[in-house]
DNA sequence: GGAGTTCTACTAAATAATTAGTACTGTTGT
DNA sequence: ACAACAGTACTAATTATTTAGTAGAACTCC
């Protein structure tokens, strides 16, 4: 899977969240100031030959869709980054975020029972 | 702060694990093909004026050391991660870790118990 | 049935990132 | 003292990324 340049993820971000979309909605949901039209087709280009996008022709104009799960995106990335600065360890990752960021003491429950249920499977 | 990119970042990272060097040093670490040496140290003036680095006459040359912390950076930068993926929610994103990654049994335990000494402070 | 509108394909301009050359300065060993 | 070498500053070439224009196809609605 390829990387995805800045402004390339941020049409990923809103495909991710839309599910599908024709050009327009995606410009309507990109925040001020506003690429051109061709912009936007440009990079929907871009992510159709870099394997992230596909489209469906439908009425008179395309509909594209997101083909890489988002999941898939965060987790290879979030890996890569673990590879980098945390000697490939997730849990020097996770560890680190627990010692750096206040998390709130409901949100230390719920991960310990998440934790627990993982463990039992 | 600023933001890194790609060929930037990698400068970093060495100085982060060394701490400080000469040009030559840097060079030293980075996987082939080598960059030549002025590239460099066109870095390290990028760096240098995006407040990343300083350096320090030594000597007949200069040494270089890292200004921002490694962990400063990794923080911020996945703070932004989080917001971007994860509507800004560390849990969330920890979730996300526990779900997809399989640590295995002594990980979860390590996690576990930061989580209770972090929860009684 | 043609003026206006909407979309696509192709192309290209503008900007940012990466890489390194050249010229100069100072150092070293003889 | 001076040839050979190492480092630095300045500059420039190359490549990647971002942005959008232009031309033409297709539909739309008097």
């Amino acid at each position: 899977m390829k990387e995805l340049t800045k402004a390339e993820e941020q049409i990923m971000r809103v495909l991710w969240k839309q599910e599908k979309c024709l050009v327009r909605d995606i410009i309507n949901k990109l925040p001020d100031p506003k690429p051109a039209y061709n912009t936007v087709a440009t990079f929907l280009k871009i992510l159709e030959k870099k394997g992230f996008v596909d489209r469906k022709a439908i009425a008179n104009t395309y509909q594209y869709f997101p083909v890489v799960e988002k999941s898939k995106y965060t987790d290879q990335f979030l890996k890569g980054f673990a590879e980098k600065y945390f000697d490939g360890s997730l849990k020097k990752m996770m560890s680190f975020f627990i010692e750096k960021n206040n998390l709130d003491l409901n949100e230390f429950e719920e991960i310990q029972k998440l934790l627990n249920k993982k463990k039992n499977d």
